[in-house]
DNA sequence: ATATATTTTTAGCCATGACTAAAAAATAAG
DNA sequence: CTTATTTTTTAGTCATGGCTAAAAATATAT
């Protein structure tokens, strides 16, 4: 068995890979706050077991048998997410928190009752996607909703998933994963979008549009 | 927060003294599989941080605080138990390896879900009683089954709940909180119980009817 | 091309929580 | 009451996973 550390450094990597930036000692150590030395130590272990490939200098790649363990704690994360949302009663903003804890410590067992529960879900409450058992995940093609023309509509597929306040804010917006915006005006210089949603309208900074992933209509 | 092995120790002392056992530094060590020199150890970190009474080779005591700390790990630990077995379908003889390692990462709110979710439960699904959210117990006077006089009935109100082997044994004769059973025969020597139960007879060891705990009928 | 800045690694340290082996204290036996 | 046994503690070691500070490698500017 792996040690939670271990794990979240995987799991870490993973979401490096999966974001397509390439893989640095340092954003590691920023994401995890950790330090950048904590960091070279770990891939070095980690390199010895095997899970990503790691040359001093170059950048860090995990091997299928890494990618397999951090998907298969992406996969506890985000079913866990959705067990507390929906069977628990759990708020959207709570259960990143929550489910990093937990993620290291369910059984095979447990991970399986709450599929079954659930009915075999997809997506976490955020949107994103729920690996497989067999260390597979579907990779969706969603669009910022930044780069949506003024005057087009999208549906919302995906939001950030960590920080409670914003998915707070997020959803008093309505701005929900299956929910329709249309996006009235986007001010210049990387300036605030103008949304409709539903029947209301509101100001949504570049940076949040940026990580709100949609589809576009049409 | 408390570390694991913190909280664990905590626990263990707590269900030793429950047990009117003296808290001996080996009988820590055989419970948690750990070396006697280990126990000491953490006793010393435990007294400095006001959590027991140490002396050394005097016995073990929870103070206050102690034992306030490890009733919330019960707590979880019992909680839990009862939502794993009646929320998630687990069954009596898996939820306390389950709970075991859940019992450390839940937040007050997951706690509290699961109190309202199942009605403010009082005791496990092996009978031992729910400590409440102030730190206190209810202390159950029960008579182990081996004490109670052939011919005369008896209520189960426990058993012993870490043995999964055991507890399936136990629930295949129907020996559940809340059975009625009917002491036949007693085998002299410390010899097996003959029992009624429902319309079956089963023998049963005499130390396991010692584990197991009754109310006697008038 | 060389100087500067940034990134990464190395070296060395620390706390936690295990361990074994040996010493010390308490308990039991003769 | 002294000896033997058991229990507990001390001393010293180890792996894990953090850290800081300094050195080394890479990247960027002049």
């Amino acid at each position: 068995m792996l040690t939670p550390a271990t794990e979240d450094y995987l799991k870490t990597v993973y979401k490096l890979e999966d974001a397509n930036e390439l893989v640095a000692t340092n954003a590691i150590a920023e994401r995890m706050d950790v330090s950048a030395a904590s960091v070279t130590n770990m891939m070095k272990k980690l390199s010895e077991m095997g899970l990503v490939e790691y040359a001093r200098y170059q950048g860090i790649t995990l091997t299928d048998a890494g990618r397999k363990i951090a998907l298969e704690i992406v996969r506890h994360h985000r079913l866990l997410e959705v067990y507390l949302a929906e069977a628990m009663g759990f708020g959207w903003d709570q259960v990143d928190a929550e489910a990093e804890r937990l993620e290291h410590v369910i059984s095979e067992e447990f991970e399986d009752k709450m599929d079954e529960m659930l009915g075999y879900p997809t997506t976490d409450p955020h949107g994103s996607p729920i690996p497989n058992k067999d260390g597979t995940i579907a990779r969706a093609e969603h669009e910022p909703l930044v780069n949506i023309a003024p005057g087009q509509s999208a549906i919302i597929r995906r939001v950030p998933d960590s920080d409670p306040a914003l998915l707070r804010y997020l959803g008093e917006l309505g701005l929900k994963p299956d929910a329709t915006v249309v996006v009235l005006k986007k001010e210049p210089f990387d300036g605030p979008l103008m949304l409709r949603i539903g029947d209301r309208e509101h100001y949504l900074g570049h940076q949040t549009a940026h990580g709100v992933l949609v589809d576009c209509l049409e």
